[in-house]
DNA sequence: TATGGTTCCTAACGTTCGTTAGCAAGGCTG
DNA sequence: CAGCCTTGCTAACGAACGTTAGGAACCATA
């Protein structure tokens, strides 16, 4: 089973330097002599590891949207939890998963428009689905009296707008740690918690 | 007064034309060719209006800074409100920017950083005082027992997060306006609000 | 009727882009 | 030891990039 991991070992390199660089510069303006240099080596010598530059973004864009995805589905799975719950639990695998992989969740977030189709197609799918998921989750939440809100369409745009913009002021050095910034997010946008 | 307006007219479009497309699909992958196709012309022919590329998104950026600005300076003006009327007073004026120029608003929140020196600094010296009178600005009205929030720093956290993300779902056609958005921001965000 | 400003064209410049072909060195596995 | 896989190189391809030069209409004002 570690056998296997050295052989993608120069292309998770390869990925991990691009998802930097993605971020910092944007996609559309780094270029493969760039990536090269970050990893010491030639452009032509990056292509006996991948087959285009837009792979790159293709892979890390869906590896961020299934981890997303995976927390989402280990946070409602318990069906005996009540929606606010399930709802905390769910906002906490989110903050967790942008914190862990910070380079990627912005890449993830702001670089996934320069997808060709239909991968374009099938990942704003996928958000879409994951965006409805926690719409439900608080309407539920407010229709069972879990969670208070005088909107619960703009509680859930000012969830998603927080969670966004976390990993722009987020440091690893600072006094708030995923549950306690999950926490807050919940009390702040949805009033009352049920546990 | 109006002599002069022809005078701008060409360049004011493609300042328009490129706003437009810098917003779907970014400043970098944005080229010449597609902006003179988005008007009409050639290329070479941009170059009789303008001396560079990004002297246009100099352009875009620092007026959407001004306009901000003015509207902060606007909204803090009267010393005699209280400091929970003046926020609500900034965010209106904020809301009213976002929605009434809308793809300059997106290029201005996410485009900046291909600004290259010394544009860059002087731009994210002005953003970082815009954020810091809003951040005094809610503590103001913490201090003065208007605002309740557990934690102020985070509040301006959640609230810079919800001004941004309002272009993404923010449509002409919807039923809130400037005013009802900013009414809910403040209320969501800072618990009360006196008048 | 001359002048100057605005507008746009064609043609091309030098550079950079993503990508490919062909080859070679090193190491692991049979 | 043979073969394969990984890794990297040099050199170059065609395309696209931002930008410039030089010229030509058009339209206003003097």
């Amino acid at each position: 089973m570690e056998t296997t991991a050295p052989t993608l070992s120069r292309k998770a390199q390869i990925d991990q330097t691009a998802t930097a660089l993605f971020r910092r510069r944007g996609y559309a303006a780094t270029s493969m002599r760039e990536l090269a240099a970050a990893l010491g080596i030639e452009a032509g010598s990056i292509y006996s590891h991948i087959r285009s530059k837009e792979e790159i973004l293709h892979r890390i864009c869906f590896r961020l949207a299934d981890e997303f995805m995976a927390g989402l589905r280990q946070a409602t799975a318990d069906a005996s939890a009540s929606a606010a719950t399930q709802l905390r639990r769910a906002i906490e695998s989110h903050v967790r998963v942008l914190i862990h992989d910070a380079d990627a969740s912005v890449v993830f977030l702001h670089e996934w428009r320069h997808l060709s189709e239909p991968a374009l197609s099938e990942f704003l799918k996928l958000r879409h689905s994951y965006e409805a998921a926690y719409r439900e989750l608080i309407a539920r939440g407010v229709e069972a009296g879990e969670l208070q809100t005088p909107d619960p369409a703009f509680a859930a745009l000012t969830l998603f707008a927080s969670l966004t913009w976390l990993p722009n002021w987020y440091r690893k050095d600072g006094k708030l740690g995923p549950d306690q910034i999950a926490e807050r997010l919940t009390d702040q946008l949805l009033g009352g918690l049920a546990k």
